[in-house]
DNA sequence: CACATTTGACCAGA
DNA sequence: TCTGGTCAAATGTG
């Protein structure tokens, strides 16, 4: 598929007759999903094409119309693989605070996790991140037929480390792992190489290590400088980057592949006074493997002027 | 004995 | 009122 932008009006009238198209399909895939419900093979391919069929329209739309996408979008949960179902990922509690440790006054009240948090799709064999965690509570989780495992990390109370994971099977293939972190790992592991033996550990180590140093050259974000994790600044400059090959946006959520991830970690470390990007331990899994990160509106505009100038 | 896991209860927010 | 995140006592493991 492929538009011809003329002029404006022209190419948004294209646009809404390529979403209105691509919305048809979906609108038949699902009838047929409905009719194929006893049929779990089929349901899943269905389920595929309708996932890819949204993102593309999704694209469309936020291209062509980026105000009303933005707006409509803004709530649009993450997407999942699209080879795969969606997952009940739920968003539930967002902590909007910055990388506070502060003790908690009520112990039963929630406590402020780091404001950044990134998804990664993992297998069973990858599952292993290199860091030490505690398991600390489990729930059965409304529509999903696995139950969601809290950890914390081990050395949450010799170090202070506020890091925490989600991790749960995933409906479609339970040989797969949802895993949603949150906040950094301040602790001190015991091994560095155990980060990078796994694919996904290598992203977080790759998105830590950009975090620890990154100062955004923008006016808004300097007053959470220091601490501003990179994944907002991704999100910061979706505009560009979902009309772009590079990654796909879906409102507040951004997927990309590791590969697609470099660029963005490049594209970053032009505006930002990060001096060393670091290189992450590449292979296939990595490149292969998808990212999920959250857009935090806090945080300041980073527009693509300022990117791509 | 120290540390990890399990699991029911509690709590906040939607 | 329901749901998801956390706590903490009980239990398991080496």
């Amino acid at each position: 598929m492929e538009v011809v932008v003329t002029d404006g009006s022209r190419a948004q009238a294209q646009a809404q007759q390529l979403v209105v198209a691509e919305l048809g399909r979906v609108k038949e895939l699902l009838r047929q999903l409905e009719l194929h419900l006893h049929e779990p093979d089929l349901c899943r391919g269905l389920a595929a094409q309708i996932v890819a069929l949204t993102d593309r329209s999704i694209g469309i739309a936020r291209s062509s119309f980026p105000s009303a996408a933005a707006a409509h979008f803004a709530d649009t949960p993450p997407p999942a693989l699209v080879s795969g179902t969606p997952s009940p990922l739920s968003d539930a509690s967002v902590d909007h605070h910055p990388f506070t440790t502060t003790p908690n006054p009520n112990p039963k009240k929630r406590k402020a996790t780091a404001r950044w948090r990134s998804q990664v799709r993992v297998s069973a064999a990858a599952e292993e991140d290199g860091h030490s965690w505690r398991k600390y509570g489990q729930k059965d989780i409304l529509g999903a037929k696995h139950p969601r495992g809290y950890y914390r990390c081990t050395h949450r109370n010799t170090q202070g480390c506020a890091a925490t994971k989600q991790v749960q099977r995933t409906d479609h293939d339970s040989s797969l792992f949802d895993v949603v972190y949150h906040g950094h790992h301040t602790c001190n592991r015991p091994s560095s190489s155990a980060a990078i033996k796994k694919p996904h550990a290598a992203a977080q180590s790759l998105l830590q290590s950009l975090a620890a140093g990154l100062t955004v050259d923008t006016e808004n974000a300097t007053d959470c400088a220091m601490t501003q994790p990179p994944v907002a600044a991704v999100a910061s400059v979706s505009p560009s980057l979902t009309t772009s090959p590079v990654a796909s946006g879906y409102g507040d959520w951004w997927c990309c592949d590791g590969g697609e991830l470099q660029e963005v970690v490049s594209a970053l470390a032009a505006v930002t006074a990060v001096a060393d990007v670091p290189e992450p331990a590449i292979d296939a899994d990595f490149m292969n493997l998808n990212y999920y990160f959250e857009f935090d509106p806090s945080f300041g505009a980073l527009d693509s002027a300022t990117l791509f100038q």
